[in-house]
RNA sequence: GGUCCAGUGGUGGAAUUGGUUUACACGCACGACUUAAAAUCGUGUCCCGAAAGGGAUGUGGGUUCGACUCCCACCUGGACCACCA
């Protein structure tokens, strides 16, 4: 009988559904295990085989779990609020609530397509309503705590696209959509304070099990870093000046001292310096020249702000200039200068600063150069010190502890962390996303400030306006809707004004797995309080999360801020939301990115209708490591194909075939189950897919002799893979009545798996020089004996000092 | 510029407490079947060499009886971050 996939794989989606079989039992689970991969957002044509790759890799584990007894809980649903979707529409003309139901209709047919095993019935979006009353109600909960503020800050500006834009979508200081250069604008904006959990967003990071590769990233994106803040007074002012230094070793090199353009203190600073306006205009053009283009060290521009410090550390009154590479968001604004950093020792070169250097290399040669100023040296680790007198002629590296106690001491400096991390900036200027719920209560009414909508008034619903398109005033378009932003203060009841702006997409999904348990409890369109569900101490925190690289530092560093707060906030039970994580790869196409401009997007379904679910699921996860992605050829498709055609061929032919023993189909059977089951486990998909290709060589070469056993086990070893082939030959072949997917997965006998016999490696000096075939576990003696008689290595062995024997493995003779 | 990762046949890739380099698959070549092609099946396929043998995991060095694997320097590619003091 010919292998119909169109017809098998339908048919089985449908029986699936109607049996329930991935829907566990939420409230009697013996063994709950929630396998959660990253919903994708529906921003354009379609689901590109790009998401079928994640959402493949992930289901095939949760399959694993799922024979292997667990009660696995696979949800599905959609990102769909935010930019991305927004711009989408924007570009094909809807709006984006109508295309938003199109997208959604498409998204669910096409997942429906790759046959995973998800939990249908609660799969949620977050444009919902019911969804981000949520959404809304934790961001009232953060304000409450003083975690949401307002603040002034630089936001990113398409003149072009007349529009603010999210950071993620400046690519090299210019705008994803058009390649304008983007500007930075003054806008006051809600920003959430990550900042508060900096230290515990770092510490964590050691107690959970994420792919190391992300923990790295969130490491460095953190950025902690100890250092000294020196202060010292400005002279003829009545101002103190507080300076942070990482690499301080060569403390005493200072010579001059830079603020940034834009630093708060810089006015007060200038109060009575006569040319004051002209530097003003000066860091006002640096301001606006600021993120255009790539920062080019060589380039520092500088004015000399006419005041003068007194260096705490004794050497006089140094120079303060404002310097365009000066940042007022890290450290103090205000930095201490010398000629042991690249950027310092270019400025005072560019603008005749007097230099001192006091840090050298051992080489003398090398060490004139530096004295001589020729060159700059920056080396903290491998330098010697000159001064103070306390520390000369000795490494920088073995000082710097005693540095710090040294200046702390002489009371000099006090050591200080800092953190890169800067607060979560949640304000959109757009349109498809969920209104901020805030009021705030003017002048001409009671001033009674920012409001939180009340919890009952929750969700502020986001009306269906016409005009959503950006309108470049830094207003939402929302700005527009009297209806909307036209409401009564909460607390005094007087004329007040809605916020107008809209959160972040990252808000959205940084909360969506609690929401998936909450849509359990009532399977209509309602969310009830997803932080008092019962079912979320079973059930949470996940229990596998996998998902792109691509948000190491965004979505996953936010989710687990918020599940930090929500645990401060006694709503959740956990500080971490994902113990364990694993990053995929990313999937190219013909060694390019697969992007829409390029044209080389492929679109799952063609694949689909012409090979079938379960051959593109294989060739996805052969290609290469899940973790490191691949490189998409049509050509590879072939192989899988082929297989999957034999495959078929042998359970048509073995159920009529005898069901005599056979010893060494046996071993490898159970070599097969222990080698699969564990590169499942390790999301070595690849190598697991080619041990079954080994297995079926194996048993077409043994035709006559595979028993029933033999084939349901390999049949079950095949059925992440391959869902809906392992369920047609489990059911409708072997005359199962339950799913292959519930049934047990194999395990193996630990005595079968053994090999009797080896290739033992004899060689000579390291060579090979032969492989004999010996039983395992012989001694020494015994090798040497029968290497010593092969043929090959006769001639070698006049003169053997000293015999080297690994037990199974080889003999090496050493002469 | 910083951080991290990778470099193995014609191609995707296998191989890790250091122990037979190239599993599995694609491609290619030849053969079978066919009027023919596709599909399928079989055989072969790292390089040099008739063979014996030699060489080969980006390059150069080191440690070791033995290195794709560990150490040092460099080259190339990729990812993320990027004026972070």
């Amino acid at each position: 009988m010919k292998y119909d996939h169109n017809k098998v794989e339908i048919k089985w989606h449908r029986k699936w559904l109607a049996e329930k079989i991935y829907e566990p039992s939420f409230k009697f689970a013996k063994n709950p295990f929630y396998n959660l991969m990253m919903f994708p957002y529906p921003s354009a044509e379609g689901l590109h085989v790009g998401n079928m790759y994640a959402f493949t890799g992930a289901d095939i584990y949760g399959r694993l779990k799922r024979m292997q007894g667990h009660d696995v809980f696979e949800p599905i649903g959609l990102d769909g609020f935010g930019i991305h979707s927004e711009n989408y529409a924007l570009k094909i003309g809807q709006h984006p609530a109508d295309q938003a139901k199109i997208s959604q209709k498409n998204f669910y047919r096409q997942l429906g397509l790759i046959g995973n095993g998800f939990a249908w019935n609660e799969r949620l979006e977050t444009y919902d309503p019911e969804y981000y009353k949520w959404t809304q109600w934790i961001f009232v909960q953060m304000f409450k705590k003083g975690l949401a503020y307002r603040k002034k800050s630089p936001v990113n500006w398409c003149p072009s696209c007349k529009t603010v834009l999210a950071d993620e979508q400046v690519v090299a200081g210019t705008c994803e959509r058009c390649d304008s250069v983007v500007v930075k604008k003054e806008l006051e904006q809600w920003f959430f304070k990550i900042t508060n959990y900096a230290e515990k967003l770092l510490n964590n990071l050691e107690k959970i099990d994420w792919s190391e590769r992300i923990k790295i990233a969130q490491r460095n994106w953190i950025g902690k870093s100890e250092g000294l803040i020196f202060s010292s007074p400005v002279k003829d002012t009545n101002l103190i000046i507080e300076t942070f230094s990482t690499h301080f070793e060569a403390f005493t090199a200072d010579t001059f001292v830079v603020i940034a353009p834009d630093h708060p203190l810089l006015s007060r600073l200038l109060d009575g310096v006569p040319n004051k306006s002209e530097i003003l205009v000066f860091c006002k053009r640096i301001i606006s020249e600021r993120k255009k283009d790539h920062y080019d060290k060589k380039d520092s521009e500088g004015i000399f702000t006419g005041r003068y410090t007194v260096d705490p550390v004794g050497n006089g009154n140094l120079p303060i200039w404002v310097a365009s590479y000066a940042l007022a968001e890290y450290g103090t604004g205000i930095v201490k200068c010398s000629a042991h950093d690249e950027r310092d020792f270019a400025f005072e070169k560019k603008y005749g600063i007097k230099l001192k250097p006091v840090l050298f290399p051992k080489d003398p040669e090398h060490r004139k150069k530096i004295e001589d100023l020729e060159e700059c040296y920056t080396d903290m680790v491998n330098g010697y010190l000159t001064e103070p007198p306390e520390f000369a002629g000795r490494k920088a590296e073995d000082i710097r502890r005693e540095i710090v106690k040294y200046v702390v001491k002489k009371n000099l400096a006090r050591p200080v962390t800092k953190y890169k991390l800067r607060d979560w900036l949640i304000s959109r200027q757009r349109y498809w996303g969920p209104p901020i719920p805030m009021i705030f209560c003017g002048p001409p009414a009671g001033g009674c400030g920012w409001q939180p909508v009340p919890e009952e008034d929750l969700p502020v619903k986001l009306p269906y306006i016409k005009d959503f398109k950006p309108t470049g005033t830094n207003q939402s378009p929302l700005a527009s809707d009297e209806k909307f932003y036209k409401v009564e203060c909460p607390k005094c009841g007087g004329e007040a004004r809605r916020e107008t702006d809209v959160s972040d997409t990252f808000l959205d999904s940084a909360w969506y797995y609690i929401a998936y348990l909450a849509k359990i409890t009532n399977h209509k369109s309602q969310i009830t309080n997803p932080f008092s569900n019962p079912l979320n101490k079973n059930w949470l925190p996940v229990n596998m999360y996998i998902g792109g690289a691509e948000h190491s530092v965004l979505h996953l560093l936010y989710v687990r801020f918020l599940a930090m707060v929500f645990h401060d906030l006694g709503l959740v039970h956990f500080e971490e939301p994902f113990p364990k994580f694993r990053a995929h790869g990313l999937l190219i196409k013909d060694g390019a990115k697969m992007s829409k401009s390029k044209g080389n997007v492929v679109n799952p379904d063609e694949y689909i209708s012409r090979h079938g679910a379960d051959a593109l699921r294989m060739y996805l996860m052969f290609i290469g490591p899940f973790g490191q992605g691949g490189d998409f050829r049509d050509a590879g498709m072939k192989g899988v194909t082929r297989f999957l055609d034999r495959v078929w061929k042998l359970s048509q032919i073995s159920n009529v075939k005898s069901q005599k023993d056979n010893q060494g189909l046996e071993k490898r059977t159970h070599q097969t189950v222990k080698k699969v089951t564990e590169d499942i486990e390790n999301l070595n998909y690849n190598t697991a897919i080619s041990a079954l290709m080994i297995l079926l060589n194996e048993m077409e070469e043994s035709q006559r002799e595979i028993s029933q056993v033999e084939l349901e086990i390999f049949v079950k070893l095949l059925a992440p893979f391959a869902p809906h082939m392992a369920e047609e030959i489990w059911r409708e072949v072997l005359g199962n009545k339950e799913s292959i997917h519930v049934s047990e997965w194999p395990k193996h006998d630990s005595k079968l798996v053994k090999e009797s016999e080896v290739d033992l490696v004899v060689q000579v000096n390291g060579k090979t020089r032969s492989v004999i075939r010996v039983k395992v576990g012989l001694s020494q003696e015994e090798i040497e004996k029968t290497a010593r008689s092969d043929q090959n290595i006769l001639k070698y062995l006049d003169s053997v000092k000293k015999i080297i024997f690994v037990k199974d493995k080889l003999i090496n003779f050493v002469s």
